[in-house]
DNA sequence: AGCATAATTTACCTAATTATCCTTTTATCA
DNA sequence: TGATAAAAGGATAATTAGGTAAATTATGCT
């Protein structure tokens, strides 16, 4: 509680090790095994992501799932909404029903904009800056100097 | 997703309908429906309060429930932390297993100063504040002056 | 003492989230 | 054409949060 749902965890860290829409795909099975996702839960939680225009797969032989548009233009938001919905954030922080603008909790004002404020960090953060992070991590025993 | 669970909104309605340890206890039956908690779920609730020591209670005839300290000396996070544990705030806001300080996501610094924030603010809001607002919200067709 | 009353305890039910399995469809290769 | 490889789709299990109901225990009333 008071985190994005896993499940939407699984999808930035999935969708972070693929290339985009110039590149390679890559086999589901394969991105399951790299990001530790469950690799049939990850299955489903693909075509949620090609539904939502986020990803691009192709069955057969040569099939394979890539980003539908480059990682800097994907934000965590839009993975956050093609997952859990629009409504993944809930208005009360306090859960209380009767709570808006004109009548509001004690915590109203403070969640309203702390609310603001994180809808516009997953705004800010592409798919990119969780993949640079994720590559760096994986690369750490490799070089340690050259990546900045 | 991201606010605190429904259980923990319930205990907060609840708690801000009773009177602090001077005060008459109330039924337990009553207080579920003037604050609309479903009475057999918030009966089990009750229980894991006393535990935590934020209400007393007591059986029979007489029997009933009230706030074991006044509501002014009771914090929002001490009812969260009761209902949820206290591991209710999970680590990493995109449910990254490799998220610390040293390896810190994309996300991550915003996420522990909101995280603080949150924490802080719920430290902060007393029952009493709830309370108020509670009070406030049902008087408001008998007295449009008097209170406050 | 015996009854009424209210919290406590126990067990069970429901719905949503998370997760797995298996078949079908689509695409490529030999 | 047939074998094969991969995503798509359907059915179903496991887990957890949320919720219900009934038996049990404590307390006061008569």
């Amino acid at each position: 509680m008071l985190s994005l749902s896993s499940t939407t965890g699984y999808a930035i860290q999935a969708m972070a090790y693929l290339d985009g829409p110039d590149g390679e795909s890559k086999f589901i099975r394969d991105v399951a095994e790299a990001t530790a996702v469950p690799p049939a839960y990850l299955a489903k939680l693909v075509q949620k992501l090609v539904e939502a225009g986020l990803l691009d797969s192709k069955r057969g032989y040569w099939g394979g799932i890539k980003l539908a548009r480059p990682a800097s233009q994907i934000t965590l938001l839009e993975i956050a909404n093609a997952v859990d919905g629009p409504r993944w954030m809930r208005q009360c922080l306090l859960g209380l029903e009767e709570c808006s603008d004109a009548r509001a909790c004690p915590a109203h004002e403070f969640w309203k904009s702390a609310r603001n404020l994180i809808r516009d960090t997953l705004t800010r953060t592409k798919l990119s800056d969780v993949a640079e992070f994720e590559q760096r991590k994986n690369s750490k025993l490799k070089s340690t100097i050259i990546d900045d």
